[in-house]
DNA sequence: GTCTATACCAGGATAGAC
DNA sequence: GTCTATCCTGGTATAGAC
């Protein structure tokens, strides 16, 4: 049985995948990491701490991952690949659900921002690598994250739209100009 | 002075816009249509069905105007111009608030995926008609809207890195194969 | 239709036993 | 460190006067 910081983690971001933010409370936490809610604030002083602790875990267990697979990418159509396994995980659909809580609340904004940096560092490096200088890569390396977050918000409501979309996502990077 | 329902929801609105969907509450929306809280469940019921009503009212009221300029839109750059009109309204930052407050909520999902495709459809149209058949334009409408919609996320945390990457989307819609 | 007052409940947080 | 029990606040919703 691993600790029950841990868990109680584990819990926030198996809350947030499947409640969204706005359903995500000490008790529903406590449930999925079956614990008392009391211990939310024993070990983390508040929900709000918590989810801040699970959004810096949500990015940093899969960043060396991420930066191995992304080193040894050779097109876009690879990248669209490592963000299937990514969205079948749901990070993505806890980090959207995150930062759309973060609206009004500068302290998970702090926190998600500094999420969304991490990811976005290695992903403008391997754009720079493929795209060379036939296109602003830095930029769209932002916009290719933008579209994916959006995504998960178009998933929530109209999840066949949102498969359409990521189809249209993957002939468009075959279409770029070279 | 408008009647109270209108108010109800232009103060809904006007709620999600500044405080998110989590920061929507009874006595917000009251405060900022400058009416008691108790007159949100004498017109509307419930908070829920004021904000499917603020949902659609947001959609329909811009729809006229958005399907009229589309029509007249002879490139993607214009494309890009009508969004940024509408963005300085705010009307796409409460979709993405209320897509956000949509996951584990069918009720508010089937209202926002309703408000999705009344953007979605004249949308398509126009892309069909810019690109001809040289891309996917139906897929294409929807990866839009769902990069759009993932830049107000990423514009409550870190609005300069939402700036940048609207600002690709611009250069690359200048850089289609055509 | 609009107000004040209030019932009711869920969520955040703490106290204290073990 | 973990539990049960409890307090308090704020959110939803209703009752009843005007």
């Amino acid at each position: 049985m691993p600790d029950t910081r841990q868990r109680l983690i584990d819990g926030t971001i198996e809350t947030i995948r499947q409640h969204g933010i706005a359903g995500t409370t000490a008790r529903s936490i406590a449930a999925a990491a079956g614990v008392t809610q009391a211990l939310v604030f024993y070990h983390f002083g508040s929900v709000q701490e918590l989810v801040k602790a699970a959004c810096l875990a949500v990015t940093q267990d899969r960043l060396p991952l991420f930066e191995e697979r992304l080193a040894r990418m050779r097109s876009l159509g690879d990248l669209l690949a490592l963000h299937t396994d990514e969205q079948a995980r749901g990070n993505l659909r806890v980090l959207a659900q995150m930062m759309a809580g973060a609206r009004g609340n500068p302290q998970l904004a702090a926190a998600t921002a500094a999420a969304l940096r991490l990811w976005l560092a290695p992903l403008r490096a391997t754009l720079e690598r493929l795209l060379a200088d036939r296109l602003d890569a830095g930029g769209l390396a932002e916009a290719l994250c933008a579209a994916l977050l959006g995504l998960e918000l178009v998933d929530a409501v109209d999840p066949a739209t949102a498969t359409t979309a990521l189809t249209a996502l993957h002939r468009l990077s075959t279409n770029l100009p070279d």
